[in-house]
DNA sequence: TAACAACTTGAGGGCCACCTCAGGTTGCTG
DNA sequence: CAGCAACCTGAGGTGGCCCTCAAGTTGTTA
């Protein structure tokens, strides 16, 4: 079906998702298209015929990072206790938001119509996250009701707070440390 | 020093405002402002007549939805228990910010480089909204390090569930429910 | 190496919102 | 009511970004 991209072709992609990941990552994913192009040091018209919108773009540079999601769930389910593997999941995960306007700007931009594929690849590792929760639940630590639908709005709510936390890691942390408190279900 | 208005551009200044009022409330801050202009029965030239830019427009706006702020705040410090005071203060609050896109929007919108002054507009419904707080503070029902700056950062973060909450109430009202678990401070 | 298809190029058209300003209109004052 | 300032008007300039397409270039296959 799809035949082998030519070699240049092939190259002048990988630079364009190169470039777009730099930029994306350094300045949101709004940066001028053309700018992207410019950078991988290819024409705008080349940036087209690769990717037909902003959105096949973001996707292209998306995913990569997304599968960090499997390593960090899967490190949490190793963990002995339950609600610190929850917990450190959550503060690993938001690290990483914090670290890569990109990923944090994806999701505070996708917006109810969603554009692009992230609520997907979200679903993609979606299985492992699901597993983090289920644990944390059964071990009666987390509320018995806090469901993925919970956990998504409050990646939202994060997105919103490391925005404003301008690059300050501790003010992201301290209003985590707030939720964190509040889906608690153990004794204190 | 500041003569008094003309009588035409007085009307046409109230009319701008309540036009802008009107679209901000229900399209969000960032509606063209030809359209506000048209609404008010106006020429685009007269707009920026009266308001440099959409920043000065929105600032005319807005306070006197802040000052509905006050009445809740003043409400909240008449209930007889602190918590509830505090709590339904924050709900009522919500109510309005999840009623208004124009506020919701501001508040989303007003990047770290705030554009407009509604930090300021806070800043001066501040000392009611400070009072209510450190009447549940003191009572010992709030955490004794909550301040100002994290319920801030609250505001912002619940702008992003109420966008997201699409009209359903509900769904921003659970998550409001898990911080306002986690920032209690009273014995369970 | 010929010859084709795949690929690249970048000027340019489209769109939309922002904002200006020269000229016309209107309230106001004496 | 004259005459001046204050005010209004809206066509059009500006800028940014989007996207296209006809013409040229380059990899590839036989």
């Amino acid at each position: 079906m799809t035949r082998p991209l030519r070699a240049d072709a092939l190259r002048n992609r990988e630079r364009l998702v190169a470039a777009a990941t730099e930029l994306f990552t350094g300045s949101g994913v709004d940066v001028p298209l053309d700018r992207v192009a410019k950078r991988a040091g290819v024409s705008i018209g080349t940036l087209y015929n690769h990717f037909p919108n902003r959105g096949a773009l973001i996707d292209a540079v998306l995913p990569d990072r997304v599968g960090e999601l499997d390593r960090l769930a899967a490190h949490a389910c190793a963990a002995g206790d339950p609600w610190s593997g929850f917990t450190t999941f959550l503060y690993g995960m938001f690290e990483m938001q914090a670290a890569d306007r990109a990923i944090n700007d994806a999701i505070l931009q996708g917006r109810p119509p969603g554009p692009t594929a992230v609520p997907a690849e979200c679903g993609r590792g979606g299985g492992v996250v699901e597993q983090v929760l289920g644990r944390a639940r059964d071990a009666g630590v987390l509320r018995a009701d806090f469901g993925p639908s919970d956990l998504g709005m409050l990646v939202r709510s994060m997105a919103q707070v490391i925005a404003w936390s301008e690059g300050d890691d501790e003010v992201w942390r301290r209003h985590l440390g707030f939720v964190l408190t509040g889906v608690w279900a153990g004794r204190s």
